[in-house]
DNA sequence: GTGATTGCAAATCTTTTGCACTAAA
DNA sequence: TTTAGTGCAAAAGATTTGCAATCAC
């Protein structure tokens, strides 16, 4: 909730190999083990890429591609188990925004986003800018989870 | 936008060769028309499905085995290709719901969704009742198309 | 050690495609 | 007739699964 992971540990290099990031493996290490996770070497390289810098939106295909491009050997099905696993522990948000393809969002706090219909570019809408009024009632027996907003992009004129 | 194409004439009977379907038939037939579509036998048959009584949110393979039952053979690359012609010519909208699986809704009009999670079930929530505020100028070049509002409901307590 | 995790390949599921056949205009 | 539309089976893309090998504790 509170150790900052982020920012300065990983710029300026892309391979997670590298003796600056210690810090980084560990942090991301211990906040596995407190989601109840192993940390391990496949589950710290994935967590890296996806925590190591800003808040971004991935498939599993791509995060695949960015480990054996760190240099990581990762299986396509360990990217899978591992992007379920960190959804269902709460460190990421997935994402259905158009069908046949699974993004997930490192950023599990409250927002929206844009989203660009031509190239599927998906973009954060910051999560306080937007509000959504006038939601009828529930159902019966049912409570309201969370509300996703997406807002569809074309190019104008 | 104003033939009185629903009621009445679908409840009774599953069957769609029967005779009191005749005149939505040909009403199915003339909006196909209208659409720049011709009116195959397929069409129409899944045009009443569709658009013979309530508004409804269909999958391909749902559609598909509505199809059959109905007696009326369709196979299931053209409920595909249909239901893309349809969502094309405006006749539907296509819902991004959950990943992995595309949902056609015969409701184009204005409106949102409540989504139960754990059965996958979706309702429609008046177009006219949920209102967006603050939302921020879109990126330059770019405008807004629609926006998708989906409120994820989980069991209260 | 022991159970959790991983890799691989095969399996599954949804959707698309190519092409010969059929039907609408 | 002429062209659009359909069916089938194969292909493609995304994701899951089974199971033996490997790793964290």
């Amino acid at each position: 909730m509170n150790e900052d992971i982020s920012d300065d540990l990983t710029s300026g290099d892309d391979s997670l190999a590298e003796a600056g990031l210690a810090p980084l493996q560990s942090a991301i290490a211990k906040r596995l083990r407190e989601a109840g996770l192993r940390p391990t070497r496949q589950r710290v390289t994935l967590g890296m890429l996806l925590f190591g810098g800003e808040d971004r939106h991935v498939s599993a295909e791509m995060l695949h591609a960015e480990a054996l491009t760190a240099g990581e050997h990762v299986s396509l099905a360990t990217v899978y188990n591992t992007l379920h696993q960190f959804t269902g522990a709460g460190l990421l948000r997935e994402l259905a925004i158009d069908g046949g393809k699974a993004y997930f969002d490192t950023n599990t706090s409250n927002h929206n986003h844009f989203f660009i219909e031509a190239d599927g570019e998906l973009m954060d809408i910051p999560g306080d800018s937007i509000r959504v009024d006038g939601l009828p009632e529930p159902p019966e027996g049912m409570k309201v989870s969370h509300i996703d907003v997406v807002v569809r992009l074309v190019p104008k004129g």
